[in-house]
DNA sequence: CCGAGTCTAGACACTTGTGTCCAAACTATT
DNA sequence: AATAGTTTGGACACAAGTGTCTAGACTCGG
């Protein structure tokens, strides 16, 4: 729960962020229709029609989760891929760090909208919209670096497409073991070796994260 | 809907045959949560209550479902992978089958029951073992081909998870090019080369389903 | 200290979904 | 035709969820 002694008027039990981390943790764990207005209340402890304080509708709050959805995990891939590299090792290690890093790409909550997408017309049109953002954005990274245009494009491919159903599995392998494909995986997607230095930079990068997210 | 003249009482509107493919429609379109009484009723064009004749509660009826999940698409795979073949490839063409021939593997079902599996307990248990159940019936395939145990083992989970991370993007691919990627399969997940003869086989298969389809 | 703004709780009305009960329509058997 | 068994529909009770309204508690600025 968010301070909310934050606020100017200390007797706020629960803010809106706070209403919106209880949603995102439901939709994360049980899906979109078990997010409930009723239970949110239970679970923050407070009334449930406080909530119309802060959102409109139901509706209103699932919006807000699509946008803050939009503005994380689409947007994390998005500006890795757009990094400027010098080579497209290093560019395709750029994105990479979307798939170690949780804080940057969540894919529990991905795996939730696209589940969401299934019966909401609405939510499948902007999934489908951000795959497409997504890819694009990866496909333009390759092109950057001077792969023909359909190359490109199938290159984007097979790498947003195969980690998407690495996480459809849900596995729980430890990173020791996945950091060690790495470079098997970075031959398969560019067709260029990666050199020492570079699969260290990366290596260096997740275990900063790890140890980071340790504290 | 099934022929309800089967019944001695024709004044039978819906069998629970009828009840049972109207849940399992609305499961794979739209989820579990969405499979409700009164809806499956409208569709159906009869009275609510009558669900409870055929029924004990709604409970009962989504552990058909699992039943009858159960009794196809692990079935399905558990019978391919035991089936006796010559060769490693012929065996593993065996399991193909059900990537090629929805009504012996539906995905959709089996995608449907993973969603259910994120927040019923019961689920997750049952879903968990027939993950196992299916793995270790291929794996079962490659020991008696004179793998050794661990590859078995690995090569079972490669073939079995990348099936699923494919059926997770739910790709619109047409039947040709999946089956122009075969060979390929095969010698990843085999290590042997197949021959013209066994893909062939297998070719003709996959076109007697799509034919079979088409009518 | 008073008024304006912020936030919460409780009561109410409404909708949707579940499950039960019973009467009635129908069929098959005798 | 009477009876037993099968199947359906309608009425009822109930629970859970949404949304609205209002009173009130609280804080801040003047």
């Amino acid at each position: 729960m968010t301070d909310v002694a934050d606020s100017p008027y200390p007797h706020t039990k629960v803010s809106r962020e706070d209403w919106l981390n209880a949603a995102l943790f439901t939709l994360i764990k049980e899906g979109v229709e078990r997010v409930k207005i009723l239970d949110l209340a239970r679970a923050l402890g407070v009334s449930r029609s406080s909530f119309y304080w802060y959102f409109k509708s139901r509706q209103d709050l699932l919006d807000q989760i699509m946008a803050h959805w939009r503005a994380t995990n689409t947007a994390a891939i998005v500006e890795r891929a757009s990094r400027p590299a010098d080579t497209i090792v290093r560019a395709v290690l750029h994105v990479f760090e979307c798939w170690t890093d949780d804080s940057l790409f969540d894919p529990r909550l991905d795996f939730a909208v696209r589940e969401w997408a299934r019966w909401s017309e609405d939510t499948r049109r902007a999934l489908d919209q951000a795959d497409e953002t997504r890819v694009d954005a990866i496909r333009a990274m390759f092109a950057r670096h001077g792969y023909a245009p359909t190359d490109a494009f199938v290159r984007a491919r097979i790498l947003y497409f195969m980690q998407i159903g690495y996480y459809a599995l849900d596995l729980a392998e430890p990173m020791e073991t996945r950091l060690s494909y790495v470079e098997a995986y970075v031959r398969g997607f560019t067709g260029v070796e990666p050199s020492a230095e570079e699969t260290a930079a990366f290596r260096a990068f997740t275990l900063k994260i790890m140890g980071a997210r340790a504290e």
